[in-house]
DNA sequence: AATATTTTCAACCGCGGACCA
DNA sequence: ATGGTCCGCGGTTGAAAATAT
């Protein structure tokens, strides 16, 4: 019998991460912790649907006693509604993408020099064990040292008469006959390597903008700064709207004025709405519950937005 | 400016090992 | 010992971004 795979996969999606649902799993994690992977997708999402009915009922109310103000909420909410069931992703994807992009001990920006010495040190020790190297090097992912490894390290080794495999000077006439020998003693399958020049990117260094782009969209995802800040008497809504502009950045560069505007509007009437009806005590965690909706609330209206855009341009 | 080519890296797949009943 | 389940690892893929023509 053959083996099981890790989860139903019909109806699961794959492909890259959308806000919303990094939103949904970080959530989670910080909330909860990591137990089981295969169960955080069910439930992912179910602790903020108890918030979402009080929420509903709260602007229902709202909407009966002052209609204009609280349209935005209402439409806030039953977007909401549809957005906050549990993550269609498995288990496997989950864990994937918190380790190798959401988990807030992550380091960002290219490898230094130092590390690239380190690594070729440690792979001449270790060969392909990539998730031994990556333990020598806190917030780094096996994944990219990986990635790292294939793309810039074995060209400039190549670049330097230096074999990768073996870490021995290249005899250039032995050393194709000398691989094909391995793969045919391994009896891996051959593949066809493409010819392999020095990256014409090899100068190229990640901007400053970014890099930091990436860092302000991590601080902003995870240590919920947002939050603290809307809690904060000094909350300033151009520079949270100007947090999301630039987190949404990262994965769209465009964005219209309205749908920053929309930021804006939602924000405010949420932070005056959650403020007034809800106990002293349970202030804060409600606000940040409510934080958590809009800012997903938000994102679902930016990529309407920009889906609308694309239509009609 | 448009198109082609190359590079990067996030995400997927399948396997092996650990653990449990 | 056996079979089922889950997690973690390493190889690979392919879309998006960067660069060249």
């Amino acid at each position: 019998m053959g083996r099981q795979p890790c989860c139903d996969r019909v109806g699961l999606k794959r492909g890259p991460w959308t806000i919303e649902e990094d939103h949904k799993l970080v959530h989670f994690i910080l909330n909860n912790g990591i137990q089981c992977w295969r169960t955080i997708p069910k439930l992912a999402g179910v602790g903020q649907t108890l918030f979402l009915s009080q929420a509903r009922n709260n602007s229902i109310r709202q909407a009966i006693l002052e209609p204009k103000a609280s349209i935005n909420i209402l439409n806030c909410v039953t977007i909401l509604s549809k957005s906050l069931s549990g993550l269609q992703r498995c288990g496997k994807s989950c864990r994937l993408r918190w380790i190798n992009y959401l988990r807030p001990d992550l380091k960002r920006g290219a490898l230094s020099e130092a590390e690239e010495d380190q690594i070729i040190q440690l792979h001449a020790r270790l060969g392909n064990r990539w998730s031994k190297i990556a333990s020598h090097f806190p917030g780094r992912t096996d994944n990219e040292i990986k990635n790292h490894w294939n793309t810039r390290i074995k060209k400039k080794l190549k670049q330097a008469g230096i074999d990768p495999l073996t870490h021995k000077p290249i005899d250039h006439e032995k050393y194709q006959q000398e691989s094909d020998d391995t793969i045919m003693e391994l009896n891996l399958p051959i593949h066809h390597h493409k010819t392999e020049t020095l990256s014409r990117t090899e100068t190229y260094d990640k901007s400053n903008e970014a890099e930091n782009c990436a860092a302000n969209a991590t601080d902003f995802s995870l240590s919920n700064n947002a939050y603290h800040n809307v809690l904060s008497e000094n909350f300033d809504v151009d520079l949270w709207s100007k947090s999301c502009k630039t987190m949404s950045n990262c994965y769209s560069p465009t964005l219209s004025l309205e749908a920053e505007e929309s930021i804006k509007f939602s924000t405010v009437s949420a932070v005056t709405e959650s403020s007034s009806n809800i106990e002293p005590a349970e202030e804060q965690d409600s606000l940040q519950q409510w934080m958590d909706s809009i800012f997903s609330c938000a994102v679902n209206q930016l990529e309407e937005d920009l889906f609308l855009l694309r239509k009609y341009n």
